[in-house]
DNA sequence: CATTCGGTGTCAGCGTGATGTAAAGGTTGT
DNA sequence: ACAACCTTTACATCACGCTGACACCGAATG
């Protein structure tokens, strides 16, 4: 994939050589050397990332950045001499994803710009395995519930994260000391029932089929037969 | 937005300094002193960010980032006290959301980690405001009531917001601290019963139905049942 | 084979903390 | 002063995680 950013320095020298060094690293390079063409451009959809300097001829990054939070949500990498603290801070409130003080490793440039891209595409595939199924059980975290044929079970808190976790993991053993961990948050002691507890009561809500569905390893933990 | 972070740093003194003033920013923070621990707990998907020290005295915070990347897209921030730029470099390429070297001011820190969960929440934002209707109560921001199959009901401001906070997020489990912050605009602090009042009285406008139109969740918080 | 022993299944009851709600108290605006 | 309404108090209720007790099972041991 191609990436298209849009470089705004109004330093010849640095502007080249970024665009250079970029080029080379795969990205499709548009640049701007004060604020309005800066702005012009990001505003035109043409490109998927923006590297704004804060010191400019005409108006600041920073009222550049403004403006286009009014309309998008276009990832911008703020670039500037200054190390003041306050002025990063500044930088991210009005909306910028990263700060990068100059001078600047393109490198470490680079680096950022394509972390900050991947999170994207992370974050907007989301959508497609937000509900996890696993035969006929379907998880959905954001209702907190699991369906078995379309149907919600009514599970307690606990039983809910137990089984998220083992759905999880279906088809591989939980330890036992894993599952305390991850679904109840704290250590497995010894004698400590609890977690059989819940195992028995989630097999008796979600049918006591034969074979069961949530296997016993013996002297390790269980899992969840993985549908066929 | 009570956002949960993992704090995962061996240097005690400065764990629990940073997440005091995390807490102090709103967020709610869970803490681990070593990689394995700070592994097991990101796996357990009861956190939404994760800040990770690199050096840790079991395994490196890199190694941990590598395995949490085996599964997840959670966001993780690196924090370390090397400041070469290679390091950084092969922070973003195991899949490092951030890079902060230490020390950090604790102000950055706040405003990297809220840029990021912007970031994600604009990426995962989906057609919100479109649809002010759900099923039969219909939202009119401008005059701040909700009706009713074309009747008005008569809720007061505080319950106008605690509705249209849940409808809003209709299907999905609001937690009640978030609630509190966005419909009452301050923290829920202990043994406040005010949200639960607020809560009775609007079910009680709604007509009280079964299933109730509120659906509690137990230890965590509220839904607005969405209409099928 | 019989015995032992630790791991597991599960019933029933307890205790704690979360929730529902009536009523009283306090605050604000008119 | 009065009404409206948010908040607090108080109490009843309930959900549910946890534990003790006992039965069962499988593996190891002699």
């Amino acid at each position: 994939m191609q990436n298209r950013v849009l470089l705004v320095e109004d330093d010849d020298e640095l502007r080249q050589l970024l665009a250079r060094y970029l080029t080379n690293q795969g990205f499709s390079v548009r640049e701007a050397a004060n604020g309005n063409d800066g702005l012009s451009l990001a505003l035109g959809q043409n490109c998927d990332i923006v590297v704004l300097d804060i010191m400019l001829p005409d108006i600041s990054g920073l009222d550049v950045l403004r403006s286009l939070r009014a309309d998008t949500h276009l990832p911008v990498v703020l670039l500037t001499a200054r190390g003041d603290e306050t002025d990063r801070i500044v930088g991210f409130e009005v909306g910028a994803d990263d700060y990068i003080p100059k001078p600047c490793n393109p490198r470490e440039l680079v680096a950022r710009l394509q972390a900050l891209l991947r999170r994207i595409a992370w974050d907007q595939a989301v959508e497609v395995d937000a509900a996890r199924t696993y035969g006929d059980l379907r998880v959905e975290p954001s209702h907190r519930r699991i369906y078995q044929d379309d149907k919600p079970l009514e599970l307690t808190a606990t039983e809910y994260e137990v089984l998220q976790v083992l759905l999880a993991h279906a088809g591989s053993v939980v330890r036992k000391t894993d599952l305390m961990q991850w679904a109840l948050g704290r250590r497995l002691e010894a004698y400590d029932r609890t977690l059989d507890m819940h195992i028995s009561n989630l097999r008796k809500k979600l049918g006591n089929d034969d074979p069961p569905r949530i296997e016993t390893v013996r002297g390790l933990g269980y899992s969840y037969r993985v549908p066929t």
